[in-house]
Formats: C-alpha cells, structure tokens, sequence
RNA sequence: GGGCCUGUAGCUCAAUUGGUUAGAGCAGAGCGCUCAUAACGCUUUGGUUGGGGGUUCGAGUCCCUCCGGGCCUACCA
C-alpha cells in the first residue's frame, strides 16, 4: 500500500465550468484516485476554487454584489456541481480561506528571507473611472501596425502582433470605455526564480516518464530568450491575500494583495489543512502529506490540469517551494492534457458555445458524461466532441456492451432459477478461458490505470466487458437449459460473477452504475479482485440478488438532434 | 515572428519509440442467435499513413520542404 497525494487544478470562481475544463484536471484526477483508493493505497486529493485576481472582481461587480459574498457563493455553486459529477475530493477548498491567508504569507516571508523576493518599481496603466491598475489586456485601442480597433494591450488578435500598452493609439479601459486613463508608478515583488533556473531545469530534465506536453512547456519556459524570468507575484487590488511577510507587515506594500497565481497553488497545501482542521485533526494530519520531514517522504504526489497550467505547476510552484528551503514535498507527477473542442469550434465560455456542467447534469446522469469525457480524453492533442460521437459512445458501450449484458443475464436467471445464483454443475474450458481472458485483459488495464493513460484504460475495460457476451453467445445457457440445466446453471453462476466484477472494475469510470449493480447483487462490499479465477467464484449458489433497472438508457436521435440546437451558442 | 503539438479507414482513435501484410471501436455489408435495452455473436468491405523529396536493408515513426489544424509566447487565469 503506497500513499498517493493528487491534485486538480482549481477552477476559477467566475462562472460555472464547460466540459472541456472539467475533463482537463477534475475529471481525470478523480478516475485515478478512485482507482488508486480502490487498489487499497491511501489517497489524499485535493481540490478548491481559485477566487483571487481581476476577473473575480469584475464578475462581482457585474453581478452587483460584495466579491466576498459573490465567491462564497460560487464555492457553493461549484461545490454542488462537482458532487453531481461525483468527483471524490477529500476536499474541495477556497484560495480565499485563512489557511491559504497564512501559508501563502508564510511562503513569500521565507523567500524573502531566502533573498529570492526582489521589489521591483514599474509604470502602469491606470483608470481613474474603475478606480484600479489595468492589467495590459483589458485596455484596448487602435493597433499601430495594422490599424484593428480592439487591439489589446497585450497583443493585437487581428495581425498577431505582440504590443506593450503604450503602443496602442487610442487607448480605453476594457471595463468601462473610459479613456481617462494615466500611467502610474507603482512598487511590486517579483519572484527571483530565475536563480533557481538551473535547478528546476536538472529537476526537470530528470522527469523523462511525463508527458511530452509538459515537458516542452516547461523547457520552452526555462530556455526561450535568456532563460526563465522573474515574475511579479503581486496586484494592486483589494480582493486577495494581503501582502504580508511572513506575519508581519511589509513595508511598502500596503494595500496591495499577492498575484492570484501565487496563491492558487499554495492552496493545495491549504485545502489538505482545510481539511484536517474541518475535521478536528491536528497539523501532523496534513503535514504529513506536504512535509518531507513529517512523513511525506513516502508520499507519491500526481498533478493534474490543462496544457495552460503547465508553467505554474511544473516552474512557478516549484520555485516557490525550493526558494523556500523548507523540506516541502515537490511533485512527482504532471499529467497535463490538451483541450477538448466542441463541435468543430472551441468551448466558448464567454459565447455560451458547448455544454456545461450544470446543463450536462440537467439532461442526463453523471456517468454518461464521465464515461464519453474519459474514454475521449484529450491526452495526446485536442480532441473533438460530438453529439453523434457522444449519442453512439453512451448507447453502443453503456447500453448495449455493458447493461445489456448484465440485463440479459439477470433476466434469464430469474425466469429460469430465480433471484438466486444457482447451484449445479460446474466451471469447464469454456470459463477457464475467458478467466484468463479477463485476467490477461485486467492487468493490462490496471497497468494504463498507473501509468494513467487513460483512453487506453477505458478501451480496455470495454472489452472486458465485451468478453462477457462473446462467452455468453459462445456458452448459449438458454440452449443448454433445455437438456442440460446444471449447465446452465454453472453458465449463469459464471457470468452473475462476471457482472460483480465489472461492478468492481468500473467503479472509477462509472461510480452510479457501477454501485446500483453491485447493490442489485448484494455485493456492495467487493474489494478489487487480487485474483480473476477466486473473483469469478465470489457469489456463491444460493446468493440471493435482484435484477436491477436498465443500468443505462439510450440516447435517441430526436432528443440529440434537440440538444445539437440548444448548445449552439449563446447559452441562457 | 519564434517555439511546441498535430494530420493515419466515412467518424473517434491505436501502432511496444526504425522492424513482417498499419490495427481497434463505431458506421456499412453478409450470416448466425433468440436470454436480453430491436439487444448479442461471427465474418467482412474500407488506407499511396496530408503532398513531394531524402536517409536506411527497412519509414506512419528520423531529416528537408510545402499544405492544413491547434496551443503557447510570461500583466487573463
């Protein structure tokens, strides 16, 4: 039994998430820690919202209420959607909590003390109609070079061209329009993490099982021009975590909070506090997944997220760790993934394109959705929803491969013996066969599960399941009864043991179902098979069960055809 | 502009890192079965691996070039 620690990105707090963020970070850490807790290890995983920096802000204001109160209820928002989604955090926390408050000062206080906090005096833009310091892509203006009038600060969407706000003709605020804007000086801390470049190059470079997609990322970050730069690690803002060090004040940086991407991942060390403080446990509780040196040197720490995360987690977070000289657990694993795109286009939160979480859950259940996200994940570049793709996953594999089966062998059963695993006859060739079968097909499957290749798991579990009615259709009990019932008896003994074990093996995919058919066996309290030939011996003859709903409905061409029109775009 | 990823059957994806005749699922065709959610099983048709050139005994895989798609480019998060 090891200990594995996984995280998932946090989702911003600004709105309610699309399926491609959910299958990004949330969805596919929850697999591998289902899978792992089902192994036996002992898992701690982590989630939160990530509620600082300007977007919060504006969303608050937009929604005409208090940025507290605003994210608060967010949290709650994005808490009941990720329980609906059935994702298994031991808990899901807020980047706004006082533990996140402490660490985070606890974490810029010991880098300033370590000589890696530089204070750095800039101009920027400012807007005397929003009252605040603009961030280079909400000022907009006319393009120098090509002449577009919704340039932004940052760079000009028309000609591609990079620009420094100063470039722009015309200047305004995104937010209001307002052109009253001036140039400010202003004092920030910037992280010196490219003191730490050649050792978070080495610690990289020594990474040679991640994923090529976060390793480039990381690489381009630590050679492109010159090499990492340093980064300021503070906004002129009101919401956020004030700028301490350590406990104490920090002269000169009055007022100002810390940059949410500083903070966002300190908060996973916060959530697992979080966590054990809820919980009445003291620090030891946490500590001892975060610190090397109270027992965290044993722990397996995986990180999950989009491809657009990879440079905070893989150099930023590091640097914040290794800068600190506290013996704080690093990152064992980065499982970062591509984006998933809608329909020939791209998710689009701001256009309403594509389905979110809360509509995916008002049309159908959890599973179908966790199921077609996961078997479809974006693991080696993007990859591309359809309803067409969606409607024949759900009914072929779902329906058709893996509730029919249990459907037509529960059904036969009682019709012929009852709802009770008959006794009679015996296993022969035909099961010890497909037992090998299945044995060869899970180790393979639990070796995707580790390495978390994730559509590879998923196709493999499918046959797994295929196995059942190849058997099935081979072994033809419903032949058998006629001159033979002992036979057949031992056929439906057989495959009454095979839907356990897909009940079991499932489970990460599929929690629902996989629970109401191992309910409908009277086998709830299955642990993951150590052995396929002792697995498929499990319910005995005499075992009382009953025969459970459609574990899954089908999809019918009206209703996605329904839905092909609904989530065009503009959502509401 | 620079960097990275990507293009394989009608569709969604594989291919043990350069090794026999490029494989699965879905869709299509044929046959079988009748327990089951008109479900299942078996067989089968689809490929000049985006185009062109090169290296090699051997290229989907490596190199060059052209074409298409995508991401990142450090003050959105």
């Amino acid at each position: 039994m090891a200990r594995i620690l996984i995280t998932s990105a946090i989702p911003y707090i600004n709105g309610i998430k699309h399926l491609g963020n959910l299958v990004g970070s949330q969805l596919p850490a929850d697999l591998y820690a289902r899978y792992a807790r089902a192994r036996g290890h002992e898992v701690m995983f982590v989630c939160a919202t990530d509620e600082h920096g300007t977007p919060a802000e504006l969303a608050a204001a937009k929604a005409g209420k208090p940025v507290a109160e605003y994210c608060a209820e967010m949290h709650e928002v994005q808490k009941d959607l990720s329980d609906g989604f059935r994702l298994s955090f031991d808990k899901f926390g807020r980047s706004s909590s006082p533990q996140n408050h402490a660490l985070t000062q606890y974490f810029a206080g010991r880098l300033a003390d370590n000589g890696y906090i530089e204070e750095v005096s800039e101009r920027q833009v400012y807007s005397k109609a929003d009252g605040r310091f603009l961030p280079d892509r909400y000022i907009e203006g006319t393009c120098p070079n090509c002449g577009y009038d919704k340039a932004r600060g940052d760079q000009c969407e028309n000609c591609t061209k990079q620009l420094d706000p100063t470039d722009l003709i015309d200047p305004r605020s995104a937010i209001s329009g307002s052109t009253d804007l001036e140039v400010r000086e202003t004092k920030h801390l910037y992280l010196r993490q490219s003191l730490l470049k050649d050792e978070l190059d080495a610690w990289i470079s020594s990474k040679t099982d991640w994923p090529v997609l976060t390793t480039s990322i990381a690489k381009k970050w630590l050679h492109d021009e010159g090499g990492l730069r340093d980064r300021g690690i503070t906004r002129d803002l009101d919401w956020g975590v004030p700028v301490k060090r350590g406990d104490a004040d920090w002269p000169g940086m009055e007022g100002k909070v810390f940059y949410v991407w500083f903070d966002a991942p300190i908060e996973y060390i916060a959530a697992t506090q979080e966590w054990a403080d809820e919980n009445g446990l003291g620090d030891a509780a946490w500590q001892r997944w975060w610190r090397t040196d109270k027992g965290a040197d044993d722990v397996r720490y995986v990180q999950f997220m989009g491809k657009d995360n990879v440079p905070f987690h893989a150099l930023s977070f590091p640097a914040t760790i290794l800068g600190s000289g506290d013996p704080w657990k690093l990152v064992d694993y980065i499982k970062s993934f591509n984006y998933l795109n809608y329909d020939g286009g791209q998710f689009s939160t701001s256009q309403g394109r594509g389905v979110f979480m809360d509509q995916a859950l008002d049309i159908l259940p959890a599973d179908y959705w966790r199921w077609w996200l996961l078997s479809h994940a974006p693991e080696t570049s993007d990859a591309e929803f359809t309803w067409e793709n969606f409607q024949a996953s759900v009914n072929k594999d779902l329906a058709d491969v893996l509730g029919n089966f249990v459907s037509r062998v529960t059904k036969f059963c009682r019709s012929k013996f009852g709802e009770v695993v008959p006794a009679g006859g015996a296993y022969g060739p035909a099961e010890q066969a497909v037992t090998q079968q299945i044995a060869a097909r899970l180790s393979s499957y639990e070796r995707h599960m580790e390495a978390i290749e994730i559509r590879k798991a998923a196709a493999e579990l499918r046959a797994i399941w295929a196995a059942g009615n190849e058997y099935l259709q081979e072994a033809a009990p419903w032949a058998a009864f006629k001159d033979d019932p002992d036979r057949a008896a031992a056929i439906i003994r057989f495959s009454l043991n095979l839907a356990r074990l897909y009940g079991i093996l499932s489970a990460p995919f599929i929690p629902d179902a996989s629970a109401a058919l191992l309910k409908a066996l009277d086998a709830e309290d299955a642990d993951w098979p150590q052995d396929v030939e002792a697995a498929l011996q499990a319910l005995p003859a005499g075992h009382g069960f009953t025969v459970p709903d459609n574990l899954f409905r089908k999809i019918a061409d009206e209703e996605r055809e329904d839905w092909q029109t609904r989530f065009a775009g503009q959502r509401g």
